[in-house]
DNA sequence: GTTTGTGAAACGATTCACAGCT
DNA sequence: AGCTGTGAATCGTTTCACAAAC
């Protein structure tokens, strides 16, 4: 396939959220020119992302809605369940087990792992915290495909190693550190101080 | 001044936290090399998206580490501190008023806000939760800079309306929809959902 | 000899504009 | 007549490569 740029990737589940709202609000066609004021970017643009996967649309038409959702949930692979298991089980780890988004997507979180004793053991939306010590075993019995890092920075390399060398094929990170994988797997990182940043710069240039 | 790329602002964040790591270390002086090798980027990337800001750098010797942060600081605006508002007192809110980078970088909570009459009037980190319906003369009686929007999406257009018209100049929005504000208010929208789906296309397409 | 700062070249993404289909 | 699909043009970002500074 083809190489797509995130930045395309991105407006897709941007159109996928938009067209869900169309579907709830009873249209069944919608025209490129609607998706993209609803989505800030312009209708030349939606086309031309839509264009890499195929033609979806009908010309003096537009979109069919139903088949749109159908065909973006199929490119983006959300139509699976992708295990997760969590690693940290601080205030973030916490937030996001219980994030209904999460389970919605498909993405299951089926085990937890933490360092500190006072949370091993504790009960998290029916998980029991295990300690990392297990990691080990507990991956090898029961693999997940995604690992979210949610620990301290200086923790997160090494764990992720972990991970990796047990046959985690994505790690969605949120320690403030630039992570070192192979080249198969895939890493997101999302850091909050980085987005306070760009705030901080685009409150003070202007 | 210029306009700057919003990927070239990351990457000077990224190159503060670097910074901070070198200065730890006891490093006197870094070249764009080192920088760019442990930021994943090139030497080039380093010297150019810093020469938008001036020459720091000494040919030969490369920049020196503690000057470096300071104006990196300085660029990005870290000298000060903001004043923030949370709205919304759910699992994430909670999670960000406790993150200690929040705090580190100057971004100082000092309200917080829900609609639950569960959550109001509890106490959160010697904060008290306020109804939303006290916004406006909360945040008349004393302003912030900054509105962290961690509500539902319904509800999230109309309180950063709310925000805005209260002299708010940023939003840290964290619900999953565009929001619509005027030109001289910056938005930074994470969105988790979207960072899952980037994923499960990655994981997809392989 | 080393490393910066920066024009010029290469690359990549967005926008334009229109032919072609419904 | 309306709207898509897409080459071509434009715009922005990254990489190259080298003269200038230390």
């Amino acid at each position: 396939m083809r190489k797509i740029a995130e930045s395309t990737v991105r407006r897709l589940s941007l159109y996928l959220r938009l067209l869900e709202e169309f579907e709830e609000q009873g249209a069944e066609t919608v025209s490129s020119e609607a998706l993209a004021s609803r989505g800030g970017t312009t209708s030349a643009q939606v086309r031309k992302d839509l264009s890499f996967f195929g033609s979806f649309g009908k010309r003096g038409l537009g979109y069919s809605v139903g088949e749109l959702v159908r065909r973006l949930r199929e490119i983006l692979g959300l139509g699976r369940t992708y295990r997760v298991a969590m690693i940290g089980a601080g205030k973030i780890g916490s937030a996001l087990v219980q994030y209904r988004g999460f389970r919605q997507r498909g993405f299951e979180v089926v085990s937890i792992f933490d360092v500190d004793p006072a949370k091993i053991g504790r009960s998290w939306n029916g998980l029991t915290v295990q300690s990392v010590v297990s990691l080990e075993g507990e991956l090898r019995a029961h693999p997940v495909e995604i690992a979210v890092i949610v620990t301290p920075a200086d923790a997160a390399q090494a764990l992720t190693g972990r991970c990796v060398a047990l046959g985690v094929k994505a790690i969605l990170n949120f320690a403030p550190v630039q992570l070192t994988v192979p080249d198969e797997v895939v890493v997101k990182t999302v850091n909050l101080a980085l987005e306070l940043e760009t705030l901080s710069y685009a409150l003070t240039n202007r």
